[in-house]
RNA sequence: CGGGGCGUAGCGCAGUCCGGUUAGCGCGUCGCGUUCGGGACGCGAAGGUCGGGAGUUCAAAUCUCCCCGCCCCGACCA
């Protein structure tokens, strides 16, 4: 593609909306370009390197066997009201009325979809197992869109999907997958880690996630140094080690204290003279059976996705709901003596001694209590959030908490959304089974925007080779230098032939411009054809990686150019 | 949804507090000339519903009210 003739707008000015490097750089080189938030063109550039990418991925997934399909971006809403994610998704989907009023909806996935394809099609479990997977534009409203093309309310997305008689089968599906995923991001050429994730929404029982660890990551990922374990923060444990010493013992002498407008751990802490691990966090939130009391050390945080899994979807209480359930104010309420509502303990609280928390009344504390004898708890879970530096659970050395951006995901699903849509088959002995599923997906705009994030230097973006939206950057220096512009027009001409994919700059610039645009847009080899080399039937070679330079001789180009880019293949 | 910021030429911004010439600057664009290996220079030119609406006023980019859009922090996030 010539310069002079392609769609593909640079930008010298940074764009006031981005933040990120990927997001700028993006822009700048002309990838993308915003219609409304969270809802981007990809222009010439932008969608080369995304059919790359599609095209690693759909390689990768028919190697293990999946088979590509294209399902509807319009839904019937009535598909999702079977399964519940209706009302699940909530504002998340779009929707909309067609014609004759019936609800519809622009699909944010397609699990139902192939459930209901799936409940038609497959009757035996002869027919199993399935790999379907498409690679389809999807629609979430999100709340709040951000970080360019991270975080959109339209995206590509591959999706896929295993369907299996047995659970042997799926944990095959699961594997072969989570195998796929890895060729897939290692030829993208992203530095990815894989961890244990929640599965939200989705449900089943187990979800990892690939991540690749970024500063500009929304997700928060815990992992040790010393072993292997990693694990979404949602997710995550670990040994907390301070609390060894003093948390089973103390004052056990069950009081009132008075605690005058004190109504913070910090405030409690520093009123009462004991440690914020001595005291009992009173968290109360609505959930669908009612209300719920997460109860938690002082100077721990609660985790929300620990809690929904242990109590389903909920929410914070309004203040008239604390009012009236614990007849106080929040920062005076506690789990004692309260009536009607489910408790729940952090596991660190278990037998704890000694500890202080909220005496549901108005400026009174209660101190001395004992977990065990004082506290009518449903049961003990996981509830807090992992700190930076705690021990890690499998093998109790230092954990790193670090941010993350998710590229993939893969879940095993199980039966959830096979049973509420009726998608069965029989099995050998002519019983009826629930078609166990898998789910798995990957965003290919944040595939882009991670490898950016990975790849960049404050010139540009620098392409891995396998997913460049060109190999080659020939830079004409002179356009008014005859030798010059025949040069570089026979190198263009000769390369594209040999199969090389060129972006060539015949543009009537200065040279410092069409450098400045090569460093930007970030092709792995530049050819550079100028006056000075050509005297001596020269050109010049550089890596865009490293910056290294190489004059060569005009006829051994061909040649260079061959050595390069295929022994980085 | 809560908090904050922003909206003036294609892009980046000044002007708004304290109303008053013809609304500016840089980059880009177009024309002519000089220049030509890391975002050149001179001369000339085009380009604006000052986000939208209503109001106050002799007079509104500037003050008031309402609305819209975008960004950031938080909530949320298969």
């Amino acid at each position: 593609m010539r310069l002079s003739e392609g769609f593909i707008p640079t930008l010298k000015e940074i764009p006031r909306e981005a933040e990120l490097p990927s997001h700028r750089l993006m822009l700048r080189a002309g990838l993308i370009r915003m219609l409304a938030a969270g809802i981007y063109s990809y222009l010439p550039l932008g969608w080369r390197v995304a059919k790359r990418v599609i095209t690693i991925i759909r390689e990768e997934m028919d190697r293990i066997g999946g088979q590509e399909t294209f399902l509807p971006a319009i839904n019937p809403l009535e598909v999702w009201q079977e399964t519940g994610r209706a009302a699940d998704f909530g504002d998340m989907m779009f929707q909309f009325k067609d014609r004759r009023g019936r609800g519809m909806c622009l699909a944010p996935t397609h699990e139902e979809v192939i459930c209901d394809l799936a409940r038609i099609h497959i009757r035996s479990y002869r027919d199993l197992p399935q790999i379907w997977y498409q690679i389809q534009t999807k629609f979430r409203d999100e709340p709040r869109p951000r970080s360019g093309v991270l975080r959109a309310r339209q995206f590509i997305m591959k999706d896929s999907y295993s369907l299996d008689a047995v659970e042997e089968g799926l944990d095959r599906s699961y594997q072969l997958h989570r195998e796929a995923y890895q060729r897939i991001f290692t030829r993208c050429g992203l530095d990815f880690i894989i961890v244990g994730a929640s599965s939200g929404l989705m449900g089943g029982s187990g979800s990892q996630e690939f991540m690749l660890i970024s500063d500009s990551g929304e997700d928060t990922v815990v992992t040790c140094p010393s072993c292997h374990y990693a694990a979404n923060l949602e997710v995550a444990t670990s040994v907390k080690e301070q609390m060894a010493e003093d948390a089973f013992s103390g004052d056990t002498q069950l009081r009132e204290v008075h605690t005058p407008g004190k109504r913070t751990v910090e405030e409690v802490s520093g009123f009462l003279h004991i440690p914020k691990s001595k005291l009992i966090k009173s968290l109360l939130f609505i959930a669908e059976q009612g209300p719920v009391m997460a109860l938690i050390s002082g100077d721990d945080d609660l985790n929300e996705a620990k809690l929904m899994t242990a109590v389903g979807a909920f929410r914070p209480a309004h203040q008239e709901e604390v009012r009236q359930i614990c007849k106080a104010e929040a920062g005076f309420i506690g789990p004692i003596e309260l009536e009607g509502v489910t408790i729940l303990g952090d596991l660190t609280l278990t037998r704890t001694k000694g500890m202080a928390t909220g005496a549901n009344r108005d400026d009174y504390h209660i101190v001395g209590i004992d977990v065990a004898r004082d506290v009518q708890v449903e049961k003990f879970v996981d509830l807090r959030i992992v700190g930076d530096g705690e021990g890690c659970p499998q093998c109790a050395r230092p954990l790193k908490v670090i941010n993350a951006i998710e590229i993939g995901h893969i879940f095993r699903l199980g039966t959830k959304y096979s049973q509420s849509m009726g998608a069965t088959f029989l099995d050998e002995k002519g019983r009826e089974n629930p078609i166990i599923m898998g789910s798995y997906g990957i965003g290919i705009g944040r595939i882009i925007a991670a490898a950016i994030e990975q790849n960049h230097d404050k010139n540009g973006i620098i392409w891995p080779l396998n997913i460049a939206p060109y190999q080659i950057h020939i830079l004409s220096l002179n356009a008014d230098h005859h030798k010059c512009q025949t040069v570089s027009e026979d190198l263009y001409q000769i390369l594209t032939r040999e199969g090389w994919e060129c972006l060539f700059d015949d543009r009537r610039l200065r040279a410092g411009v069409k450098f400045k645009d090569a460093d930007l847009l970030g092709m792995p080899i530049q050819i550079v054809v100028g006056e000075k080399n050509l005297a001596e039937d020269k050109v010049e070679i550089i890596l865009r990686k490293d910056g290294s330079r190489k004059i060569i001789a005009i006829d051994g180009v061909g040649k260079e150019v061959k050595k390069i880019l295929t022994q980085k293949k």
